[in-house]
DNA sequence: TCTGGGGTCCTAGGACCC
DNA sequence: TCTGGGGTCCTAGGACCC
């Protein structure tokens, strides 16, 4: 083992490409380089925001998130370029294979950042001669920057990364951490936003070594279990494996869209739920997993947004169902204000080859159409509860095995 | 002329079970 | 007839990240 391994611990990396929406387009149209660009959703429409622009762009103030028209005058001759999710797709596919030749153990986390467990590759140099080769290499054969954080855990890797760029590689240690962490601000830390922090300069926590030097019973009663986990990831612990496989464990698949216009008419509301539907569920069937829980999100004129879930007692994954369910849950919860936004999401996923029981859509519909029967399922759902007639429901259409589950059986098969 | 779209994780309250 | 307390599931909202 070369000398440059601790003995004890491990050497991860966090690989944080450049702006990459932007670096992409670059590589893919070298005219582009030098030049002021951002890419910004729909550059037509008045609600465009910029998602990533040029470091060219950035000097003269353009930033992630500000609206489209802001930054343009700011910035007169900024090129504004629609996202290309496909392309930018495949380069990550391109860029990940490049740092599965170092390990197996990658883990990508986004689109354009990783993790990568370097701590049995001596065989390949020194861990920052490994991260040299992979940054030229991204250069060279991708055309594309990146900054590359090493240390002894994920948190601390994924600090040094933010460190320095473009180009950059940060090599954090255990012992430089008062010299090199602990004196930056507080909201400069890897999961502390704007709420957290201003709820921490309220307890007169203001630097990162504020937060390691304070009380932690403070710390659980005002923040929580995240309080405690901040800490210690400030003091430079984490315990975080780095998961190839957690790229596949998925939770949830949504889509949403914001109207050209804020708008009460239903015709475009459902046609937009129509579509993301769709969206979602062409999703789901190419991942081959199917959900059990439909969410609605509204968002209003006024920004106010609201979600709204059921649970179902199937899984699903057909566009008709998903929006069957994105309609009821809407026709149920709209309070009839302009609508400025709709999302739909399915949650509760498992793959698709672990569900026994295959959804049917004319189950659902059965449950909401025929009258008679919902009635029924009211009155018993009142005799019951609600999640005591569902499991029943469930169970004693197979075998019911207990006498309650007997007595119910009859009371459902009597009223039906 | 404000502020997109994809996610994850945590909290808190209510219903219900035992 | 009144009353506990632990645990799970579901739902809604909020914070955060890229």
């Amino acid at each position: 083992m070369s000398k440059w391994y601790p003995k004890n611990g491990r050497v991860i990396f966090h690989v944080d490409m450049n702006s990459f929406y932007a670096s992409v387009e670059m590589a893919y149209d070298p005219s582009l380089k030098t030049k002021a660009i951002a890419i910004a959703g729909n550059p037509e429409e008045r609600r465009g925001i910029i998602v990533t622009s040029s470091y060219e762009a950035r000097a003269k103030g353009v930033k992630t998130t500000m609206p489209l028209w802001q930054a343009r005058r700011l910035c007169p001759e900024l090129i504004v370029l629609p996202p290309n999710f496909e392309r930018y797709r495949k380069m990550s596919r391109e860029l990940f294979k490049i740092m599965a030749e170092i390990t197996d153990l990658v883990q990508p986390v986004s689109i354009d950042e990783g993790y990568i467990d370097v701590t049995d590759c001596s065989h390949l140099g020194s861990p920052i001669e490994i991260a040299s080769q992979l940054q030229q290499r991204l250069k060279a054969e991708l055309d594309l920057p990146c900054s590359i954080g090493i240390a002894p855990n994920k948190f601390l890797a994924k600090m040094g990364s933010d460190m320095k760029k473009p180009m950059g590689i940060t090599i954090i240690r255990k012992r430089e951490l008062k010299d090199v962490l602990w004196p930056l601000d507080i909201g400069e830390m890897h999961g502390v936003g704007e709420k957290t922090k201003a709820k921490f300069n309220d307890q007169n926590i203001y630097t990162i070594q504020d937060l390691v030097d304070a009380d932690p019973y403070l710390l659980k009663r005002v923040f929580g279990v995240n309080g405690v986990r901040l800490q210690q990831k400030a003091k430079g612990e984490d315990k975080r494996p780095v998961d190839p496989d957690a790229v596949f464990e998925f939770k949830s698949i949504g889509n949403s869209e914001t109207l050209p216009e804020d708008t009460v008419e239903e015709a475009t509301i459902l046609g937009l739920l129509r579509k993301l539907s769709k969206k979602v569920s062409e999703r789901l069937i190419r991942k081959e997993v199917v959900g059990q829980t439909v969410q609605l999100m509204i968002r209003y004129y006024d920004r106010k947004t609201i979600t709204r879930s059921i649970t179902l007692a199937k899984f699903l994954h057909q566009e008709q169902a998903i929006y069957q369910v994105a309609v009821d849950l809407f026709e149920t919860h709209w309070n009839n204000e302009p609508i400025r936004l709709l999302g739909v999401t399915v949650q509760g996923l498992v793959d698709k080859s672990e569900i026994v029981e295959q959804l049917d859509l004319f189950h659902y519909q059965e449950m909401l159409k025929d009258e008679g029967l919902q009635r029924t399922i009211d009155q018993l759902t009142e005799r019951y509860g609600k999640t005591t007639f569902k499991k029943l429901q469930s169970t004693t259409e197979q075998q019911p095995r207990t006498s309650f589950q007997k007595d119910f059986l009859d009371d459902y098969r009597t009223s039906k």
